[in-house]
RNA sequence: GCGGGCGUGAUGGAAUGGUAGACAUAUCAGACUUAAAAUCUGAAGGGCGUAUGCCCGUGUGGGUUCGAGUCCCACCGCCCGCACCA
């Protein structure tokens, strides 16, 4: 009997694959295409247990449509450009390019082993000149379209990584990858005009049947819609207007005053005439000093002594507050507070002293508002009590709308839209990312590269011995000749946020060494991703931009107007998890132990190790487990049965050395089963033919399901299940070969190296790779008698097995026999009687 | 605060409104072995009982239904996302 010899078969078929070239996407041939892509990943230099289980997922699916009869597009790519490469040249030497392809060769000699159905040839780093100079070329579209253009901006600014951030980018105050904390800088950007489609990317998520409603509600939060009412505070002083944005204009009746932002330009005046405002401003801008201070930040306010008068009557006239709470960037940077309607306006008036009036109360309630502010929600009926368009009974919704038709009507407000959704810086202070191709002549000002120049490379003679841009020290990179005059000028030394190298690689992927960014013929083909797979974390911002980059592609002209949308249907998949083993130093910190370095709870000294639960895989808490020894310990094959196995997709897998041997155990047991029906008289007879392949057909039947629908773990539930049926019959020689055969080929998305030499093994025909996936025989799935549960008022008493096709009469008279019937009913006659045909007997008695 | 999701054995988890706990882990017992490992066979939600069996059981409490883990309402707990957004 033969061993299974997981790295001598891997290998094996792995060549074998390549020299057929199946897995390389072609568009000629006669059959509907699948374009399978998970994330593309960061070149950190390991593979790690999240991408196996990623790339696994997207390869079941890759290996099931290619034997479904499709031309598949499954391609791999690496997001290179970014900080972790600068960072290693600053940290130990070197230069970020040979750190990057570094990288990517030990990681690519990683993954190759995993047996994935990539189609290399297609293989692109977004670092490379060829990648970097369609994205310039693409950047000088999208700016000749007016979807590109510089501002003057306050922006955040990382004082660690010496770059400007997002928002998207800064979370609670922090950079997402240095995590310090944000300043703000008014500096000149870049921004791609991505909030002139806030209503389309909004409307479009209801089109997006395939994606996680959780991630189509995060955007959705994320754009931020909202309705309100614009219109002026006529100031006493000048009789300027100025102009604010609120949601409740319904509440006008109890406002107290009028809040600016600190950035607000009424703020910004006086910041320069008066040495009290500028204090006051510059301690606003500073900030909260940690998350726990943002979260609770007091409420600042200043006086200004401006006054302003009530659009609904001159003589009452309200003070205008400086408030550090008030942002700039949102609704028009003024607001009015209506302290007894909104929690943060009332804590700022009680502070302040300033008045509190109700504008109404709950119907049956009408205590005045004290420390908390009274807000129903706006569908609840409210009782108005200072309203100024005779409003009485009304729920907010309604009031609202009263209220803002009855302003537009008298002219002095208008209803307006606005979004929270802001504009995409894309400058960073960087040198390993693509530059941006425009030039600063003192003439012509800012000009766009000629497309001829393109790529505009980046320099290699750099040094990273210093803080801030290499490129903006480089000696001679910046010079250059204006595009437009031929002066001597300056290039842009600013590179691309990396967020759009990953905007736009999946349409890359369709030509990748095309001489334009995209190939439309090749576009309009593979177009759109079948089947996205990644990580939860992108739901914001990877998708949203490149939901707006395929909208920019195609006014650009680089993408079919079907590529919109360009991902059809998403799946996001959980982390791979494990336990924390630790113990403490003589100080009581805490030290971590890998688990290879840890038996039954114990280190190699004997020493107890504190088993903490299960956390996503990190090198800091040293709970992780590396791919490539498990590969070589028991094979690849093992490690993407393991992943896919013991969790639902969507979920959380927790990595447990036991399972990942029994998953071991079980790929033995297959191969063992293989060589004992191999082994078989070809034609000796058994019992339960028919048997053994009715269970054969249900399980193509379940796997097909599974693996159709994302129920990977399912599928394999079941394929254990047919395994143990098989490994138990007594069929004949002819059976038990179909069962293997099959058994081989359902397995084959998951455990492609063991199913192939199974199916070779049996005398299977070509690759099973290519093999047509078998197709469940309708007649088979139901068994010849059914065995149906007879319920007496709902609970299970008794069973009877009956022909499958007996009649609903028939069988409530045998269900009526049964001794535990009869019992129950006494003599007396059933009350009422279901018969669910193939599934169960209820009577009521 | 706003929004969303999830609560099933010791554990991960199965169950188109139709026999709850498939499949797997851990556990226990048996076979093989001088012994162990490996392998194979079997047991196993809780309680009572020698047993046929009976009672209870999917976070808690109600409801709809012949029948609810699944649908509806309320509550409790946990997780995630967003958040001075006017």
């Amino acid at each position: 009997m033969s061993r299974y010899s997981a790295t001598e078969i891997e290998a094996k078929w792995q060549e074998a694959w390549d020299k057929a070239g199946i897995f390389t996407a072609n568009h000629k041939a006669d059959k509907p295409k699948y374009y399978v892509l998970e994330m593309f990943p960061y070149p950190s230099g390991r593979i790690h247990m999240g991408h196996v289980r990623n790339y696994t997922m997207g390869d079941v699916i890759a290996r099931h449509k290619l034997a479904t009869g499709h031309n598949v597009l499954h391609p791999m790519g690496w997001d290179a450009f970014g900080m972790p490469a600068e960072n290693a040249a600053m940290a130990i030497g070197g230069h970020p390019k040979d750190w990057t392809y570094g990288n990517i060769a030990d990681m690519r000699s990683q993954m190759k082993p995993l047996g994935l159905s990539i189609d290399w040839s297609r293989e692109f780093a977004t670092c490379d000149p060829e990648y970097y100079g369609q994205q310039q070329a693409l950047f000088l579209d999208m700016l000749q379209a007016g979807l590109v253009y510089r501002k003057n901006a306050v922006v955040n600014w990382d004082p660690v990584d010496m770059t400007v951030l997002a928002n998207e980018q800064v979370e609670g105050g922090r950079g997402w990858r240095s995590g310090a904390l944000v300043e703000r800088r008014e500096l000149t950007q870049w921004f791609f005009k991505i909030s002139d489609y806030s209503e389309e990317l909004l409307d479009a998520l209801n089109t997006l049947e395939n994606w996680p409603a959780k991630v189509r509600l995060m955007q959705e939060n994320w754009i931020g819609k909202s309705r309100g009412l614009q219109f002026g505070f006529e100031r006493v002083d000048s009789g300027e207007p100025i102009t604010v944005y609120t949601t409740r204009p319904d509440t006008l009746m109890g406002a107290s005053f009028v809040g600016i932002s600190p950035d607000h330009p009424i703020a910004k005046q006086l910041e320069a005439e008066n040495p009290e405002v500028a204090e006051f401003v510059a301690e606003c801008r500073k900030g909260g000093t940690t998350e726990e201070a943002i979260e609770t930040a007091e409420k600042l306010g200043y006086d200004t002594g401006i006054k302003v008068k009530h659009p609904l009557d001159p003589n009452w006239e309200l003070p205008v507050w400086i408030a550090n709470f008030i942002l700039m960037d949102y609704g028009t940077g003024a607001i009015f507070a209506c302290p007894a309607h909104d929690q943060r306006d009332l804590d700022f008036c009680r502070k302040y002293g300033l008045p509190v009036v109700d504008t109404f109360f709950a119907l049956d309630n009408d205590t005045p508002v004290d420390k908390t502010a009274f807000v129903p929600p706006k569908t609840e009926k409210v009782r108005w009590v200072n309203h100024f368009a005779g409003l009485t009974d009304a729920t907010g919704d309604d009031a609202i709308n009263t209220t803002v038709d009855f302003a537009e009507k008298a002219g002095w407000g208008e209803g307006v839209t606005k979004y929270r959704l802001r504009d995409w810086g894309l400058s960073r202070q960087r040198y390993w990312g693509c530059p941006i191709p425009v030039v600063h002549c003192e003439s012509c000002g800012v000009v766009p590269e000629k497309n001829e120049n393109l790529p505009i490379r980046l320099p290699d003679d750099v040094t990273f011995d210093k803080p801030g841009n290499p490129l903006d020290r480089h000696p001679t990179w910046r010079d250059c000749a204006c595009p437009s005059c031929g002066a001597p000028s300056k290039r842009e030394t600013d590179t691309m946020d990396t967020f759009v190298d990953s905007s736009w690689y999946f349409a890359r992927f369709t030509a990748p060494h095309a001489e334009t960014p995209t190939d439309l013929a090749e576009a309009e083909y593979w177009m759109n991703v079948d089947q996205y797979i990644g990580g939860i974390e992108h739901a914001i911002l990877h998708l949203l931009y490149s939901r707006f980059f395929a909208r920019a592609m195609q006014i650009t002209g680089h993408l079919p107007k079907k590529a919109i949308e360009p991902f059809d249907a998403l799946f996001t998949q959980g982390m791979v998890t494990h336990e924390i083993y630790q113990t403490r130093d003589a100080n009581g910190r805490p030290v971590y132990h890998l688990p290879e370095d840890v038996t039954d709870g114990k280190l190699a000294d004997g020493t107890e190790v504190e088993i903490i639960p299960s956390a996503k895989m990190s090198k800091s808490k040293k709970n992780v487990v590396d791919p490539v020894s498990i590969i070589s310990a028991f094979g690849a094959d093992t490690a993407r049965w393991f992943v896919l196995s013991d969790s639902p997709p969507e979920r959380d897998v927790e990595w447990t050395a036991s399972g990942a041997e029994a998953a071991f155990k079980h790929l033995n047991r297959v191969w063992n089963l293989c060589d004992k029906i191999g082994a078989m008289d070809p034609e000796a007879k058994g019992d339960g033919d028919q048997d053994l392949l009715r269970e054969m057909h249900k399980a193509i039947h379940d796997v097909t399901l599974g693996v159709e629908s994302f129920g990977f773990n399912a599928a394999i539930a079941k394929l254990y299940a047919f395994t143990n049926t098989l490994a138990k019959s007594k069929a004949g020689a002819a059976a038990q070969k179909q069962a293997i055969k099959t058994l081989a080929q359902l397995m084959s998305p998951m455990t492609p190296h063991l199913a192939e030499d199974i199916w070779a093994h049996q005398g299977g025909e070509g690759l099973i790779a290519t093999a047509a996936w078998p197709v469940a025989d309708e007649a088979m799935l139901v068994d010849d008698t059914v065995t149906l549960p007879i319920q007496i008022n709902g609970k299970r008493r008794a069973e009877i097995s009956v022909p499958k096709d007996m009649d609903k009469a028939e069988v409530e008279k045998i269900a009526l026999s049964t001794e535990a019937v009869q019992k129950a009913l006494d003599g007396a006659a059933p009350k009422k009687v279901i018969v669910v045909p193939g599934r169960i007997v209820n009577v009521v008695v």
